[in-house]
Order: C-alpha cells, then sequence, then structure tokens
DNA sequence: GTATATACGGAGCATCACTCCGTTTAACAA
DNA sequence: TTGTTAAACGGAGTGATGCTCCGTATATAC
C-alpha cells in the first residue's frame, strides 16, 4: 500500500525544465489577460509539443491551479516574517495588505481563478490551505495578545478579500481595498477602541 | 437620432414563452451545478433548437448574464422593504445577510460567476449597477443616521459579501457568512462600542 | 557503448460554440 | 376567413479547442 519509491534514476532535466517554461509562458499569458489562450498557443510558445505540456499537465485546470499555486505559496512565505517584524494586529494588517497589493500588482489571482469552472471544488482546498495555514497563524497571535475576539474565524477575512479579487475593477480601486483591510481588523477586534 | 420604434406588431407570444423557458433551464442547470453544460442540451431541454436560443441569447456569457441579472434584481428589490421596516443599520444587516442566504440556497450566482471569463468587465458594470444603488442606499441612511463612518465606501461591503460567495464551500459555511457580516458591520460603526 | 526508463511531438478525434438559411407561424388587415 | 408579411423557428454545417495515443528521440545508468 504505503510503496516508497525509490528513484531509480535522477529525474531529467529537459523534463523539469520545459515545465518551468510552460508555467512561466503560462503565468505571463494570464498576467497580460490572455485567460483563454489556447493550450496549443501556450505549448508553442514555450517551444514544446502539445503531447509534452498534457504529459505535465493532465488538463487545462491543472495547468491554471500550478501557477496559480506558486503565487500563493509566495504570499504564504511572507506571514512568518511579517509576524517576526510586527506586533500582532500589525502584522495581520500588513499581510492582508500584501495579500492586496499583490493582487493589484500582478492581476495573476483574481483573472484565473474567474476562468476556472466551477471554482467551488478541487481547487480552493488544494491551494488555499497554504494561505488558510497563514492568516491562521497571523489571526492565532492577536487573539492570543488578546487583541482579537476569540470567536473569529480567520477563514471569514480570507473570504472577504478573495471577494475583492473578484471584483478587482475601476481606479479606486486599491485605496478601496486598502479600507476594506481596516474595517474588517476594527470589526475583528476583542474591543474596538 | 433618438428615433422610437413605433411596435407595428405585438412581439409574438411563442417568442417570449422560449425566451422565459430558455432562462428557466438554463437556472436551473446552473444552480444544479452544471455550469459547463452545452447550449446545446440547454435547447433540447428548452424544447427549441439550438438557433432559436442563440438569437436569445447571443452568446454563453449573454445567456449567463441574463439569468445572473433576474437574480440580482431580486435581491435589489428587497433594500427599501427592509428599509422601510428596520432602523439603518439594521436594514443594511438583514439585506446582506439576505445576500448571503440567497446565495447559499441558490448557488446561482457564484458559479455563475466563476464560470465567466475574465469577470473583470462587462457583466459586473452592467449587472453590478443594481445591487451599487441597492447598499448604496442602505449605507447611506445608516451614515445619515450617524450610526456608520462617514468614510464608508458601500462597494467595499459589497466586494467583501461577493469574496465570500467566491469560497462557498464546505459546511460551516452559512454561520461563517454570518459572522463575517457581523464584522464587517462593527468595524463600519462611527464609534464602535 | 548499450540498454532502458523517461520524455518528446504532433496527427487525429470528439466536443462545443456559433452561423446560415430555408421553413414555419403568429399577428394584423381586409 | 383568408391573405400577407414580419418575426421566429430549427438544425445541418463550420471552425476551433481540449485532450489522447503512440511511434520516435534522448538523458541517465552501467
Amino acid at each position: 500500500m504505503t510503496d516508497v519509491k525509490k528513484p531509480r534514476r535522477r529525474p531529467r532535466s529537459d523534463g523539469q525544465r520545459n515545465r518551468e517554461q510552460l508555467l512561466d509562458v503560462a503565468k505571463t499569458a494570464f498576467t497580460m489577460g490572455e485567460v483563454d489562450i489556447p493550450l496549443d498557443e501556450v505549448a508553442r510558445r514555450a517551444g514544446v509539443g502539445i503531447g509534452t505540456l498534457y504529459r505535465h499537465f493532465p488538463n487545462r485546470d491543472a495547468l491554471i491551479e500550478a501557477v496559480y499555486r506558486a503565487e500563493l505559496d509566495r504570499l504564504a512565505e511572507a506571514a512568518p516574517v511579517l509576524a517576526a517584524q510586527h506586533p500582532p494586529v500589525e502584522a495581520l494588517r500588513a499581510w492582508m495588505r500584501l495579500f492586496v497589493d499583490y493582487i493589484a500588482a500582478k492581476q495573476v489571482i483574481a483573472p484565473a481563478l474567474n476562468g476556472l469552472v466551477g471554482g467551488t471544488g478541487a481547487l480552493y482546498a488544494h491551494s488555499g490551505d497554504v494561505l488558510k495555514a497563514a492568516v491562521n497563524s497571523l489571526v492565532s497571535a492577536a487573539i492570543a495578545a488578546g487583541e482579537f475576539r476569540a470567536d473569529i474565524d480567520p477563514l471569514d477575512l480570507l473570504r472577504a478579500l478573495a471577494g475583492v479579487s473578484n471584483f478587482s475593477a475601476g481606479p479606486g480601486w486599491e485605496g478601496s481595498a486598502k479600507r476594506l483591510v481596516d474595517i474588517l481588523i476594527t470589526g475583528s477586534r476583542s474591543s474596538a477602541s
């Protein structure tokens, strides 16, 4: 059952290279707003055959998720750094702003999510976990410090933040998103001042 | 320029009937999670030809928007009713909860939105307006009553709420969404208690 | 150098969005 | 009722796209 693969061989270098090239092309395309780019085209730009693309990513969603996930990982990694640099509530505020800035700057996440079929499912479950862990640690710290109400569900905050990414549009967008962060934090305090 | 159509004839009854049947089938399908249902299939279930579907809705997005818009209209209509029945802040809270309940019960909005290509654009601009007006009037009343800070942008709240709809999943979802509503309202008060 | 697991490429298939146009029918007038 | 006509219908056909299959090529190990 739990048979461990003993790696008979080192992974082939061309395989890894191609995989990264595909991810790179896809990320660039999604960022540029070409959410509907045909997969043939992604393969062509990456200089590989369509078959190669499908071996690395079994379907369109898998490719999108891979791009998406790599970005989220980087976001999650920022959490412990911020926690070390600031007091709990400020660390959370900073992270939430980072989230917003991040989405604003590189429009990777929002368009990709919108392009997904029935985003309800697997993708969130998988990729969401790292973000969940990140926001979870920050909120826990704020609660432990007595700054936040104990009944705050970190996921609530994450959901609200994700919403901003979906309605991303218009000029005053960034400022508005930052105000929302403040609203959320104020609303979560144990005894609002 | 502004030539008014003088309706030479009454609209044909079969046309209207078919249009409504198509909308009905599409709404049901989307609600059932069949976001990717082929349009041929929608036409078949509605008992019309594919050509008829395309005459009423020039493309897939147009059909989705039509369903989506009808639902949003009903949500917007609830705002003035609630405003008449409750004090400002409670009217807003009630409306936001309605929004959440609505999405939870009939999963029309979230899946449809996710299925859209680049939700950034036209659809929101069009359909969003009615919701915007609804939440706007409720928030304005709360500000006028001195209950809310004057710098609250109603759109911020709408965005956060929309986020919930996108991360809709899991069992504790509804309760969590209601907590979020409370957080948002507490965070928006002029002097939080 | 040889063997072989691994990866590659792209022709081909199935499906789906959307178009086109000949046929049918509801509305109106006489 | 019947004739006229604008309006609506239906579905075969077209092009594009997601995905599969399998023969070929090559990196790794010995």
